[in-house]
DNA sequence: CGGGTCGTTGACCGTGATCAAGTAACGTGG
DNA sequence: CCACGTTACTTGATCACGGTCAACGACCCG
């Protein structure tokens, strides 16, 4: 398989040019595949945490199951990304992942990162790049959770979707949809609302032209003005990772 | 200065053993230091993003300004943490950085990590396993502001609090208190609350024997049974760094 | 055709926001 | 050391958003 298909290699592409012997060491990271059927579950709350994944192609959803039975949805995760590195430090899960459509994955043990640290040591950081632009992801839907209200919130949820999905697929672009394949129960999870809120704010976001839907695909119709709505900014944007290469 | 004052090798220390080589790397970190003066900013939204931090002591703050004048706190800064790296893969700052106390700060360039990964890569995958711990914690306050109210966003806060200062402060186990240097609007800030909500939240606590306050200073009274009723997890024991040395 | 999941709609209610007034603590200068 | 002004905290009244419960409708699959 030629290294130009690599999820992965393509969104660090994104950022810096990758040498050959860059690819080859990523190739080596996706030598093995598993492949996860939807709903089932990669790890579950709890287990010794032994490896990271890369996800080659398809959507996964990390959560929390919380004690009085409400769950806490922690991240999604799509083609190109790394994940289950949330353990890196701990020894047990702190969340469960599941795979919301059929899914394909390359586990690599906790220790590929030193690995990978002393034989490119470039990729090295452009991970730790990485996991912390996922913070900054993170922090951002905690404040538009904190400090917004239902509609803003799930408008905040499809903005980043798009952006994200633009990424590995400028399809997405272009027409302007995407495919959701979450239930609005799951939706709410994420963002700390009842499927009801997310229907009726779905529902509103429609009335005010912002979208349109056709089964569990969105299209932006008002891209701009959503954006300005909620003051989305687009971190996949904006990288520079120029301090990198000067050391 | 001796190598086992720093701050910030005390915080690494609690997880490996450092080599001498590793101390010295970390004591060439923190060559530098910066005085920040209480409600002095650091670096403001939109700056250049040049450097990261070392706390070598104080309490800092990093909130981002909203649109509508509302503020969100996205994260505390304690002795013996790094701070500034959200920005590691951006140009621009995402949030301020404000000193709640007297503090001082040991910057570094973003380079200096490329360098740390070249001469003791030990050090930078501890970093990388911090910065997805930091990424755990701020999962925990994206859940207690999804899913629980007021009184239980304050006491997981404080609780958290507790358990981080006591990785550097033995006093505060045996004491069970700990000073808190935030007014309520800026608790309420971090928690998606008023500083109405706050202050109400805080006398509830006091009134059902979880805490009591003097001044600024809190004492826990009821531990245990605080940590229950939050489920409070603590993400500062239950480390695993095994994975560092195998490779 | 029938069972199940998912989404929509409506009625009611509770938590916390908002507004406002009052109290306590702190810092500054006389 | 006190008088003053400022900031922080407390308390109460009102209101709105979203939760809860429930029923219904749409779509999917066997």
């Amino acid at each position: 398989m030629p290294n130009s298909s690599s999820c992965f290699s393509k969104m660090l592409s994104v950022y810096v040019d990758l040498t050959d012997e860059e690819h080859e060491g990523i190739a080596r990271l996706e030598k093995t595949e598993r492949t996860i059927g939807r709903d089932e579950m990669v790890f579950t709350e709890g287990d010794v945490a032994e490896e990271l994944y890369i996800v080659k192609s398809g959507w996964l959803c990390s959560f929390r199951n919380l004690e009085d039975g409400q769950r806490q949805v922690v991240q999604l995760h799509h083609p190109g990304d790394m994940c289950g590195y949330h353990e890196l430090m701990l020894r047990q899960r702190t969340s469960s992942m599941v795979a919301l459509v059929d899914s394909v994955l390359c586990p690599l043990p906790k220790s590929a990162l030193t690995k990978l640290g002393r034989e490119t040591p470039r990729i090295a950081l452009l991970i730790e790049a990485i996991v912390s632009r996922e913070l900054v992801a993170i922090v951002d839907t905690l404040q538009a959770i904190a400090r917004s209200q239902a509609l803003e919130r799930v408008l905040h949820l499809l903005l980043f979707l798009y952006h994200r999905l633009a990424v590995i697929n400028p399809l997405v672009v272009t027409t302007g949809n995407f495919r959701l394949p979450m239930t609005q129960s799951l939706i709410g999870d994420m963002l700390g609302l009842t499927n009801v809120s997310v229907s009726v704010a779905m529902k509103e976001l429609e009335r005010m032209g912002f979208i349109t839907r056709e089964r569990r695909t969105v299209t932006f119709i008002e891209l701009e003005k959503a954006k300005e709505r909620v003051d989305f900014k687009d971190r996949f944007q904006d990288a520079d990772l120029s301090f990198i290469d000067t050391a």
